[in-house]
DNA sequence: TCTTCTAACACGTTTGAAATGG
DNA sequence: ACCATTTCAAACGTGTTAGAAG
């Protein structure tokens, strides 16, 4: 077994998002008993940014085209994660997991079922590069995830995930947390699937509308849009090679003026895709500088703790916008595209389904008080905090400091350096705070400290066990059908192993 | 014949080193 | 000498296209 089916938790009626909430607490404020893992005693949710932009391509039916080198998902994933213990370390990965079990076939105008899936592929996860980071962190910038490459190759290693072709998807994303080897946490392990992200692979785009799509929004395609240049390139080559040399500067004159015609025509079809949608926020975009150093943080708060039921109003869609437009000046190159700024400032949360990973084995804290004042925290900030929060003063590049980038601009890395620099970190990390005696408690050898994403093996895709440190013991054993134990230390590589499939994790 | 896949292509964006100026 | 800004070329990302493969 993989894990328990994924199923929705809860709709929170007032932020209509679905969200993580600790048993018992939908309607009261999060406090984290000592004992039990802290993550999972966190509301913790997790939202899809850029929703405007989703749903229209959702409306027509999402394709992502996946070639041999990998290719970048547009929309891309950009996620923003509340209700984290800011103080706390964390992994952040995303995967792509099968939509349902039917390969598809572009008829025409539409798509239907062309029989069953082809078995699925070895799960491949791309990490977010500033893995392992604080909570604090995660929530401050909305996390993307845009260098995320899709490919049909089976035989890279560079850290790509390999999907089917005609095959549908969506994404999905794991929240693991870091063991705490001084608060004796014993980590834990939410999930998050964004069903209205889901897409068909495809190695050439089926639906012409999507490519219209695609283009009016990706300033990389830019070059193809109807400005009566780019088209026409394809055609002029073409014909270049039918006129004769003779006369062609009089009929390339005649013909590129029909051309330009075409143009226009198509121009009138094909109107932009993108629309103002969010004009009714754009007025927020002048407001003073924001008293709140965390945007994401802030709207959390003033959000009755991430959609908690506290009696706090629901969460406006100005409010959001006040948040995005933070992070829309921070950086982000996407924000260079006003569509982008619309579509930020206008988000609604957008749902997302998340699974809890239980925590079969719970440890006591060695330190309760330095568990929860990072939580608390943020309920007493929450209560402190009414006034109606500002607009930030736009800011350029050079005035945000290079943390602020990385995590936007994260280099997809193969898996095995990302590894080493999470290691590299950990290893430095430790070597700091566990005390000698609780090094040798739980074991010097690196069998016992290699389990440091126990869940994500638990998914059947296997880690470089000897490239981690951690604590064995501090991880759940929830074990899944390989027979092996969770403690059992596997040596093989992470980017070429792993049996998930959707049939195992379903328990099929 | 049809569907799916691949590689080359041109164009726009991004990036980072070098050049420039204060 | 130092720092901030600008310039520019290489690298990268994009959809299109023709043709290959099954």
């Amino acid at each position: 077994m993989y894990v328990h089916e994924d199923y929705p938790y809860p709709l929170n009626p007032l932020t209509k998002t679905y969200g993580y909430y600790p048993q018992g607490q939908m309607n009261s404020v999060c406090q984290p008993s000592c004992g039990e893992a802290e993550l999972m005693s966190l509301p913790v949710h997790a939202a899809l940014q850029g929703r405007e932009l989703w749903d229209k391509f959702n409306k027509v039916g999402t394709e992502m085209l996946i070639t041999k080198t990998g290719r970048r998902m547009f929309p891309s994933c950009r996620v923003t994660v509340m209700g984290l213990n800011p103080k706390v370390k964390y992994v952040l990965m995303m995967d792509m997991v099968p939509f349902d079990n039917n390969k598809y076939k572009w008829n025409r105008d539409h798509w239907e079922v062309s029989g069953k899936s082809e078995p699925h592929l070895p799960n491949r996860f791309f990490i977010h590069p500033d893995s392992p980071a604080l909570g604090e962190r995660w929530m401050q910038y909305p996390i993307s995830f845009h260098k995320l490459k899709l490919t049909n190759n089976t035989l890279n290693s560079k850290g790509l995930v390999v999907l089917h072709s005609m095959h549908k998807y969506q994404p999905r994303l794991h929240i693991v947390q870091s063991p705490d080897p001084c608060g004796g946490h014993s980590g834990g392990y939410l999930r998050f699937t964004f069903p209205e992200a889901s897409f068909i692979a495809v190695t050439s785009y089926q639906n012409h509308e999507i490519t219209k799509l695609k283009i009016d929004n990706n300033p990389f395609a830019k070059g193809f849009r109807d400005n009566g240049l780019s088209r026409k390139r394809f055609r002029d080559k073409d014909m270049h090679q039918k006129s004769v040399s003779g006369q062609q500067q009089n009929r390339t004159q005649n013909h590129q003026a029909s051309l330009l015609d075409t143009d226009d025509e198509e121009d009138e079809q094909v109107s932009s895709s993108v629309e103002s949608t969010g004009a009714l926020c754009l007025p927020h975009m002048k407001a003073a500088p924001m008293p709140v150093s965390n945007p994401f943080l802030s709207a959390f708060m003033k959000s009755g703790g991430a959609g908690l039921a506290c009696g706090q109003e629901e969460l406006s869609q100005s409010t959001i916008s006040h948040q995005s437009q933070h992070m829309l000046n921070s950086k982000n190159r996407d924000s260079r595209r006003p569509d982008d700024n619309l579509q930020y400032m206008c988000a609604s949360l957008p749902e997302a389904h998340s699974t809890r990973i239980p925590m079969p084995q719970q440890q006591p804290c060695h330190s309760p008080d330095i568990q929860t004042p990072a939580v608390l925290q943020i309920y007493s900030a929450q209560a402190k905090l009414h006034q109606s929060l500002h607009l930030p003063p736009k800011l350029s590049r050079m005035q945000l400091p290079e943390s602020v980038f990385r995590s936007l601009d994260s280099n997809p890395k193969p898996l095995s350096d990302i590894f080493n620099t999470i290691r590299a970190r950990v290893v430095a990390k430790d070597s700091q705070i566990i005390p000698q005696h609780e090094q040798t408690a739980s074991g010097s050898n690196r069998e016992e400290k290699a389990l440091i994403f126990p869940a994500v093996q638990d998914c059947g895709a296997t880690f470089c066990t000897e490239q981690y440190t951690g604590h064995a013991t501090e991880w759940p054993a929830f074990n899944g059908n390989t027979g092996q134990s969770s403690t059992e230390p596997r040596s093989v590589a992470f980017s070429q192993l792993g049996e998930y499939t959707g049939e195992s994790a379903a328990g099929k």
